[in-house]
Formats: C-alpha cells, sequence, structure tokens
DNA sequence: CCTACCGATCGGTAGG
DNA sequence: CCTACCGATCGGTAGG
C-alpha cells in the first residue's frame, strides 16, 4: 500500500510514521534514541530500494527475484520482508519515487507565480532534469505497471493525471495569455511528457551527453513545441 | 527467432518459407493444395497472435499464462506449441509488428525523394497513423522488452536503431538546406519519436478523438517542434 | 490437436 | 535476521 509521498519520498512516510507510532515527550519531539532506530531503518529501507531499483530495471521485475536482491545486499529474503510486505509493495515505492520528483518540478514552477512563458522555462528544464536522475525509477514505472498491486496502481494513476493536469492547464493559461500556441493543449500536454519521459530509455549515463546537455538541447526544442514566446537566451 | 520481416509481417515470412520449403512446380509457383494449406497455417498463427497481444495488453507478459491465450482462443495449450516455439517467440513477433509499422512509414516518406520539409509532413501524421494503428503491440514493445530472448532483443534493438537513424538523417537534411530548425538533431529525433511513442500509453480508442483527429493535432505540435517551414495548412 | 503430466522456479513464511 | 521449507503456478512436452 503506498502512501502520499512528500519531498523525501518514503523517507517522509517513515519520518511521519515514526511521530504517529512512536513514543513521543510532551513538547511532542522524538528521542534520540528513536531517533536513531528511526535513522538505521531508513537506512535499511534505502538500501534494499536502491538494490531493488537496479536489478528491476536491469532483468526487469519478474526476472528478479527477492533472493537476487538480497544477494546483493548481502542479506537473506527474509531481511527483506522485515522491511517491506511483499515484492509488489518494493515495485510500489520505486514507481511512486520518479512520479514525485515530476510532481516536484512543475509544483516548484507554477509556485513562482509568473506568466506561463517563464513558467514554462523554469519548469521544462527542472523536470527533464528531475526525470534524467530518476532515469530507473521512471523507466520502472512505464514498464511494470501491470505489475504493480491494484491499490498502488490506482494512486499512482491518480498521481500521474494531477500532473497531467497541471501541464495541460499551464499550456491552456499560456495559450489564453498568448505567451504559447499549441493546436491542443492536451494533445500538447502528452506530447512533452512523452518527450520527456522518453529520454529514459535512450539516456546513457556513460554517453557522451551529460544531464546538463541534455536538459538544455530538450528544453529549447520542447520550447520550440510549444512556440513558447519567451524562449531561453540562445 | 525473429526474421526480417516485410510489409505484411510474419505473413511475408510464411510465404517465402513455403516457397523455400514447399513443393514448388516447374514454374516455380506453388499448387492450390499448398496455397490452401499455407492459408490455414498464417490464419491459425494471425489468431494467436491477435488473442496473445490483446492479453499481454492487459495483463503484462508474465501475468498472461499460455493457458488463458488457448482458452480465448477456445483451443488448448499445444494448439499453440504447434505454431509457436515458446511464449518468448510470440512476443517477439507481437514487437516486431509495431516497429516494422514505424519503419515503412520513414521508408515511404523517404521514398517520395522530396525536400526535407515535405517529406517531414508526409512521415508524421503517416507515423502517429500506424502507431496509434499499432497501439497494443507498440505498448507491449516498449514494456516487455527485458522478457524477449536475447536474439529477438537484439533483432529489435537493430530495427529501432536504423529508424532512428532514418528519422536523424531527415531531421539533419532539414537543418543543413534551411527547412528545419532544431538545437541538436539526435534529441529532437528522440523527442519527436518518445511523443508519438507515448501515444501508445493514453490514446483510447473509446476516448473523445479519433485516431486521425489525434494524428493531425500530434502533426501539427510536432512540426513546431522542428520548426518545419512548411508546416501544412492551419 | 487433445489429455495428462512433469519439473523448475520462486514468493512467502515458520520457527528459532 | 537466518535456515529451511512449503505450496502454487505455469512453461513446456510425452504419448496418443
Amino acid at each position: 500500500m503506498l502512501f502520499s509521498y512528500g519531498r523525501n519520498g518514503y523517507l517522509s512516510v517513515a519520518a511521519s510514521a515514526a511521530q504517529v507510532k512512536g513514543r513521543t515527550n510532551v513538547t511532542g519531539s522524538t528521542t534520540e534514541k528513536q531517533k536513531i532506530r528511526q535513522a538505521v531503518a531508513d537506512f535499511k529501507r534505502h538500501r534494499i530500494l536502491e538494490a531493488a531499483t537496479d536489478l528491476f530495471y536491469e532483468r526487469g521485475f519478474t526476472n528478479t527475484t527477492l533472493d537476487q536482491v538480497a544477494e546483493q545486499l548481502g542479506v537473506t529474503k527474509p531481511f527483506i520482508y522485515s522491511n517491506f510486505g511483499s515484492k509488489s509493495a518494493l515495485l510500489g515505492e520505486i514507481c511512486s519515487q520518479g512520479v514525485q520528483r515530476a510532481i516536484d518540478a512543475i509544483d516548484d514552477a507554477l509556485a513562482l507565480d509568473v506568466g506561463p512563458a517563464e513558467t514554462m522555462t523554469h519548469f521544462v528544464p527542472t523536470y527533464v532534469t528531475a526525470i534524467l536522475n530518476s532515469q530507473k525509477s521512471i523507466a520502472i514505472n512505464i514498464r511494470e505497471e501491470k505489475n504493480l498491486d491494484p491499490s498502488d496502481a490506482a494512486t499512482l494513476a491518480g498521481m500521474r493525471q494531477r500532473f497531467m493536469s497541471k501541464v495541460e492547464g499551464l499550456l491552456a493559461k499560456g495559450v489564453e495569455n498568448g505567451d504559447i500556441s499549441v493546436p491542443d493543449t492536451r494533445v500538447a500536454a502528452f506530447a512533452l511528457v512523452g518527450a520527456v519521459s522518453w529520454t529514459t530509455f535512450w539516456f546513457n549515463p556513460q554517453g557522451p551527453l551529460s544531464i546538463d546537455e541534455i536538459s538544455e538541447r530538450m528544453t529549447k526544442t520542447l520550447l520550440n513545441l510549444s512556440r513558447a514566446k519567451a524562449a531561453p537566451a540562445d
């Protein structure tokens, strides 16, 4: 079962869980002992997610066994089960990480509260960079949707849909005030998101272009797409 | 093991296999009996691929059993094995169908032997239409790459790469003669292909927009992206 | 082209 | 947090 993730992904969930369930003193703060225990638990979960992300990305979800994930960490399978309820729960958390970064990118841009053109020039490079930095979880997210628990699939679908609405809304505002020109805001929003999501399938960290270089070139390309009037200085 | 597919996909493979292996008369033509037998074999393979495509698309490759595919056809599992060597061979053929349509689209456009701008205005709508008409096999192709036999994965990777080279080459020609303006032809080619491939994840045949309507709007959006000088009349 | 079956894999857990 | 195991699933095939 997924939660609604904040900026720090599963870490923030663990942190709030600690505040709800942990023993707290009169001022509501957690004791030192609890903090350490929590940090250790976070660290374990983090390491497991890291190993699982690598393997799911390389071999695919179904072709990866939890014994392999455990082996990569130098532990045994029950260790994983002491931190995650099931194999698909692991998948759910991995998928949510990437989507959350995308939502952060659009929320940050909208929070600037500036005109559509300027919002776009802030959003697009931030978004591309976020996706490239989450390459594995985004790729897994796209590929393994059918292997999610139905409730996780629904949560993630909701997150994606809210993200798409915000992007489309931004384009619509731009069309309204003349900053942006596209034939159809919904189709253009999907084109933009598709072009960016697709980078996860061809970006090679060992390749000739750095994340920043791809981000810059993709941004120019996509601002062409929206015919945004205020493109970044080239 | 995949073959190199012609216009008719696996059908052409079956046809040439018949010419190689079947008994032929002096003029090299096949007998009526052989034609009928071949047509029946083609029909069976076609029906199996159809059912498998539907189920792989809905539930994912690993979550679909061959017993389910057989059940949908009203036959039993050995029937499938009499027509395909393995479950992953089925997947390989399904994946190759969608890719082949994309290659046909760029080859058709290049065969016109006209300027880059005009080639683009022919290629993009044809390509979008082809992808939307192959929605299921393209989506399966993207999702299930890790479940392919290694040799099929290599064949498909080669097909995709040749396709990408042609698209990028077209953009490069346009940049050269001034028809097209993009910051980086490789990045722009991936952006274009990503935007189009992504339609397979949001297009709903029962939705408000027909394939032609999406194709038209996506084409305008993507010709903006390439800032092609000769956009279709709007 | 079906009935009937094998054999390997692997997610998940008991018990300590 | 490990050892050891179960139990279900399912791709593939023998034999007719």
